[in-house]
DNA sequence: TCTCAATTTGATAATCGGTCTCATTTTTAG
DNA sequence: CTAAAAATGAGACCGATTATCAAATTGAGA
């Protein structure tokens, strides 16, 4: 049983839960699968491998991995909420690119330590953040006229008229 | 006719577009209200004042709002698009109170700077970003007990089972 | 000022991510 | 093994926002 596995048991005997088969395979390609990940993908992903769970199953497993501390949900501004282990992962903030939709980490103690202080000055206690920047990558920005790269997110209309 | 207007009427005669009673109406009112409103906030607020301009041209309108540089939008985490005057006002961040959903406005330069050398690492052109902190109020912390003093957000059901 | 094509509006239908309901199945303490 | 509690899948439902469309308004040019 892997660590992620015992810290799930842990959760679901201290709240009286149930450890189903379900839970145990959302698991499994939960921590296979790439970060960010959001339900419908892994939804999708699961069924690619033969799994018939449903979708309001992953996304009640997704809720119960975050609550757990096992995970945590995100948003990057595209209107879906997507999910990333963060068991055993260091805290980092993302880069967010709006032409590929890449997603980079990064981490940074000084822009912590300021957060904390900012805080402090407003007599305010922080229990989360959310530190995204939105732009464009390195790939991306090279490429100056091709498209999408590595494209992910579906492309909303725009209204110009 | 205010600056603000004049930046309207710019951006709407550069697009081909056409100033109408109810686009002057909405920017009076929504630069009278308290910032980070959001379209229904600001629909019930025109309501209350006697228009009778409907909600989808409320959406519509902070939608042009924000395409001509006016406003912008935002999303705190209650799962609806909030909207504030940028025009003239200083860039700043969030400090997102979540008892009671007071929002402090704070400018930190240092960490924009460090934001900046973050992206330059990692060959990243930033264009926007998003800084929240979430937490707790000097005054929600004080009253340890009481729970919403100034209370603006639906208390979402959460199933603990 | 009049005309009229283009734009905007209000009402409301549609969309979309996500949650809830409920009958059925699975888990697990005893 | 039993039975109560919890979990599941299917699909209804929800809330915020956008799309549709007929009717009204706007404004550039005559
Ligand atoms: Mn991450
Ligand atoms: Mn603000
Ligand atoms: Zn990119
Ligand atoms: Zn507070």
């Amino acid at each position: 049983m892997t660590k992620e596995e015992e810290i799930l048991q842990a959760h679901i005997t201290s709240h009286r839960l149930k450890v189903t088969k379900e839970r145990k395979a959302i698991l499994n390609v939960f921590m296979s699968t790439e970060r960010h990940v959001t339900a419908e993908e892994l939804y999708r992903e699961m069924k690619n491998r033969g799994s018939s769970i449903g979708l309001a199953t992953i996304y009640r497993t997704l809720n119960l991995f975050c609550a757990s501390g096992l995970a945590e949900q995100r948003h990057f501004g595209d209107g879906q909420a997507r999910y990333e282990l963060t068991y055993n992962v260091h805290h980092h903030d993302h880069l967010v690119c709006k032409q590929c939709n890449r997603i980079i980490e990064f981490e940074n103690l000084e822009i912590e330590r300021l957060q904390e202080k900012v805080a402090r000055k407003h007599h305010f206690t922080i229990y989360s953040h959310k530190l995204e920047l939105y732009g464009t990558c390195e790939a991306c920005s090279k490429e100056k006229s091709k498209s999408k790269p590595k494209s992910k997110a579906k492309s909303k209309k725009q209204t110009t008229k």
